[in-house]
DNA sequence: GTGAAAGCGCTAACAC
DNA sequence: GTGTTAGCGCTTTCAC
């Protein structure tokens, strides 16, 4: 009850075993090549319960020089959900090493003044996952340069020299659109976000599925926007208003299926009958929208998993390979 | 370019400004009582730069015997936009302290075997933010005992003598019933999700404010289920399809409202001209159902903020108050 | 005004 | 097999 703030070190650990420090370190640490007397051990362990030992991680790290906590950057205007089911994979994937997660968020800054960068320079890090934040290629060199160990987790590969764990999602665009062909349908639709990044090629992927399929691109069906509600609901109703209105639509992200469906009801437009809508993306609101959308989902928990794994062998020193890509599925519900 | 973890010391800037340590270690910390002659701290201040020093916060909380972290929990299961938008305002509460965020999820575990609580004993925590976690009196309990500082943010009043920042949104439930009564309603129905802790009150409020209004409860319109999207629909399906079905709807929680707008649409319902809906809670999915969403809109930003400036005044020992309330706000869009 | 020195709790050579 | 010891980088008392 009353053991308030009166912490017990290693040192009184050792005197109740009635060994020396060292040798409660070795015990606890399980180092190599030190062979312990199974009575030793035990005392030792038991001492351990008895007083409720806890070693200090803050000693630890300093001895050891890492802190043994990474750093999880993401922007803060990022999906919630993708960012929530990310972390819960990085967790876990960090959680058998004892390394705790801190959290930051991105803001546009200069690289030597960036929160994450100035945290690792005060140890109080030592890599960092950046989920699905936007970073800049002249951070990522910065951070090589200064032999930051850091992971990259997005939809696709960056054309960036860096280590990442992504997804095949691009690769499911083919299949929706046959897909969609199978069910009859011969006008297809895009709507999704400006391409912003050099790396997003959701729309290009969407022509050349369609071109892929022998079917041409009328470039009246494909609408794009940014993030803002209303202007992607503008954006969508463009498709749902104009002269020949598509039949079957893919929606770049989640935020944009669901507005879709928002319009098409809007406009009493019969989904999936007169329109049928898929999403490229999760979102625990799918199935909740009427009628529930379907979608290419992304691995957001193995991807963090993935990637908790890679920079922890990235600051252990082990071979690493480069980029890692996890399989995405198309998963059909009401919409389409 | 090269500095590869060459990590450079309060020593390496003590020799290069021809200091001792100790000054410099007084300047960066701006100690009290402590005179530092202008060209002595100029000339520190120009090797700091110089040097690019970064004090290394290991050894600091070391010495302090601090971590300069705050654990912040929440259920593995939490509305990831509350706990995001909470976070948020807990990151900015933290910020200019210097205080950092490390993620930790509640489990269902044995007191002493919870992670923060391992987390505080190994020094890696200086105090604990419970963000709409659930945690148990025993628990709070026991983290009093062993003086551990924390802070629970949440709906309302917790029943434990503990400090926490909740919100009134309770208090908006009668002007919500006064506002559907001025529309010419009169059948008012809820739908929210079972009672599970003690502390909520959610239904109770609801069926105070309608004998507050001089109505009678109609328990055929009361529905209530736990979290399940299927059950959720079931239990608002009820209500759709009974026989006298209600003219207006409390949504208990912002999925419970979500789902009674899906299920609404599904039975070819008019939202809002024959179902009236307000949600309680907050979510950026009410504005992309059709119709969009009204709420009583919690302030979770500012509740994070302020649960960090409570927590830091705990940790620093000032006094401070018990409990916190901040305001909710009822928003009107389209659905009500 | 500034410096010398002790020590926070741990780990890891090295000694025996 | 286990103990001795020397720090890790910082803060802070005490001395001057």
């Amino acid at each position: 009850m009353m053991d308030v703030k009166k912490s017990v070190s290693s040192r009184d650990v050792a005197r109740e075993a009635g060994v020396s420090q060292a040798t409660v370190s070795y015990i606890l640490n399980n180092v190599e090549n030190v062979k312990i007397k199974p009575e030793t051990r035990a005392a030792v362990l038991d001492a351990v319960k008895k007083l409720n030992y806890h070693p200090n991680e803050i000693a630890r790290g300093m001895k050891l020089k890492k802190s043994m906590s990474i750093g999880v950057v993401t922007d803060r205007n990022v999906t919630n959900f993708y960012f929530m089911k990310t972390l819960e994979g990085i967790r876990d994937g960090l959680q058998r090493h004892n390394y705790s997660i801190t959290l930051l968020f991105n803001k546009p800054e200069e690289a030597a003044d960036a929160e994450y960068v100035r945290y690792y320079d005060s140890n109080r890090l030592d890599g960092i996952i950046f989920a699905f934040a936007d970073i800049d290629p002249d951070m990522a060199d910065y951070l090589t340069g200064k032999g930051i160990p850091f992971v990259l987790v997005d939809y696709n590969h960056s054309n960036k020299d860096v280590y990442e764990v992504c997804t095949d999602y691009l690769s499911h665009i083919p299949k929706v659109i046959e897909y969609f062909i199978s069910k009859g349908v011969k006008r297809i639709g895009y709507a999704g976000p400006n391409p912003a990044r050099i790396s997003d090629s959701r729309l290009e992927a969407f022509r050349r599925a369609i071109l892929g399929c022998g079917l041409d691109v009328d470039e009246d069906l494909v609408v794009t926007s940014d993030f803002d509600d209303d202007r992607i609901f503008e954006a969508a109703a463009k498709l749902m208003t104009c002269e020949k209105r598509p039949e079957a639509l893919l929606a770049g992200s989640p935020r944009f299926g669901i507005i879709c469906v928002k319009c098409s009801q809007r406009f009493g437009i019969k989904v999936p009958e007169e329109l049928k809508i898929i999403a490229l993306g999760t979102s625990n609101f799918f199935t909740v929208t009427f009628p529930s959308l379907s979608a290419v989902e992304l691995p957001l928990y193995d991807m963090g998993f993935k990637a908790a794994e890679m920079l922890i062998d990235l600051i252990s020193g082990h071979k690493v390979e480069k980029s890692e890509v996890l399989p995405s599925e198309l998963i059909i519900r009401d919409s389409g």
